[in-house]
DNA sequence: ATAGTTACTGACCAAAGAGTCAGTAAAGGC
DNA sequence: GCCTTTACTGACTCTTTGGTCAGTAACTAT
C-alpha cells in the first residue's frame, strides 16, 4: 500500500476551486446562511486554507460574484460588434438564442445575490452596473441604432426598447428563481416580445 | 412627577406591531441577518415577547410575509370584477396605475424576499403562487377574455398576453431592488408596452 | 539525504444571536 | 385596598460560526 499523502499543494488551482464551491454553496444558501466551513468541504480543502486565499467571508463573496459573469457579457458584445447579420436577423438569432439562455444559467444566480445582498455590498452594485448592465445595454441600444441608419428599423418609438427586449428574460429569470418548477414556457414569451418589438420596429 | 408605568399591555395590538417591526427589518437586512433583538427594539418591546407571540423567527417571518401582499391583490381583483370600463379603458387606466405603484410598493420587498429566501419555505412559495399570482394572472386573463366576448379584442394570439402586461413591470422591481438611485423611467416602460399589447390585441 | 520553504491543516477562541424562563408589575374583579 | 391573572421583561444558556495561528508535512534545492 503506497503512503497515500494527506494532500497535494496546488497553490495555482485552489483560488478558483474555492471561488467555483463557493458560488455552489452561495447559490444554494444565500450570504448569510453559508458557512465558510462548508465551502472549505466542498472545495476539499480545510477552512483555514480559504483564509489563505480571501482574507473575509465578504471577499471571497465579492470575488465569487464578479467572475461569474462579465465573460459572457464580453461574449454577447463582442458578437454584436462583428456580426455581418442584418439587424433583425441578429435580434431573432444570437440575441434571442442569448436570452433563452440566461435564465436557466449562472447569470440567474447572480441576480438573486444582487437582489439579496446588493443594499449591503453597494460596490458590488456599481461594478456590475458598469461592467454588465450598462455595456449590455449599450450593445442593444447601439445596434438599434445600425439598423435605424441602414434603414431596418424606423427613427421615433425607440427610446425605451432595449428595456422592452430585456423585460420578459427578466420575468422569466424571476419565475424560475422562484417558482423553478411551476411551469411557464418562458421561450414563447420571449419570441411573443420580440416579434412584436420588431413589428413596431420596422420601417 | 406621575409615575410612569413601565409599560402597558396591549395585547390585541402587539402581535402586528410585532409584525410591522419584523417586516422594516426583513425588508433592510434580510432574514438571515434580522435579529430578533432588534424587531423588538423596533416594535418597542422586550424580546420575550416576541416569542410570546411567534414560536419562532421562521413562524415570524411566514407570518409577516403572508399579510402584506393579499389584500392589495384582493383590491385589485375586486375591481376587476366590478368594473364597467370597457377593457381597454380599465387595463389603461386602473390596472396601468396599479402596476405603476408596485415597483415602489412592499410588495417589491416581498418579491425580494421571496427571492432570497423562497428555496428554504416551499410552502411559502406554494403559497403565493396560489394566492397572489394564480389569482392575479387568472384576473388578466378572464378580463382579456371579456374583451374578446366584446368584440374588443382579436381571440388569437392571446395566449401569454397576461405575462407580457406584466413583464415590464417586474423588470422594473427588479431595477428598482438593485439599483435603487440609478435612473429609470419605469412608469413611460410599462406604459410603451401596454401601448403595444393593445395595438396587437385590437380586434 | 537533508535542510529550508511554505501550502496546508485543524484545534481553538471570542462574539453573536436564537430561544428560555423565573420573576415583575399592570390591569381587572371583588 | 387586596388578590388573581397574565402580559411583559431581561438576564441567562447553549449553539453556531467567523476568523486565528501554531504546528505539520509536501515539495524544492542542494
Amino acid at each position: 500500500m503506497p503512503d497515500q499523502p494527506k494532500y497535494q499543494r496546488r497553490k495555482e488551482d485552489r483560488p478558483q476551486e474555492i471561488a467555483d464551491a463557493a458560488f455552489a454553496a452561495f447559490a444554494e444558501n444565500g450570504y448569510a446562511a453559508t458557512r465558510i466551513d462548508d465551502v472549505a468541504k466542498r472545495a476539499g480543502v480545510s477552512k483555514g486554507l480559504t483564509y489563505l486565499y480571501y482574507k473575509t467571508k465578504e471577499d471571497l463573496f465579492k470575488a465569487v460574484v464578479k467572475n461569474v459573469v462579465v465573460r459572457r457579457v464580453d461574449a454577447l458584445i463582442g458578437d454584436v460588434e462583428s456580426t455581418d447579420l442584418s439587424s433583425e436577423a441578429f435580434i431573432r438569432g444570437p440575441l434571442l438564442s442569448f436570452m433563452k439562455k440566461v435564465p436557466g444559467s449562472p447569470i440567474a444566480i447572480v441576480i438573486r445575490l444582487l437582489i439579496s445582498e446588493g443594499p449591503r455590498h453597494p460596490d458590488l452594485v456599481d461594478y456590475y452596473y458598469e461592467n454588465v448592465v450598462a455595456r449590455g445595454l449599450g450593445a442593444i441600444t447601439k445596434f438599434i441604432e445600425r439598423g435605424v441608419e441602414r434603414g431596418e428599423f424606423r427613427r421615433e418609438a425607440l427610446e425605451h426598447q432595449p428595456h422592452l427586449f430585456l423585460a420578459p428574460m427578466m420575468l422569466s429569470i424571476i419565475w424560475r428563481l422562484i417558482f423553478a418548477e411551476k411551469q411557464l414556457n418562458t421561450d414563447q414569451l420571449m419570441e411573443s416580445q420580440v416579434d412584436m418589438l420588431l413589428t413596431q420596429l420596422r420601417a
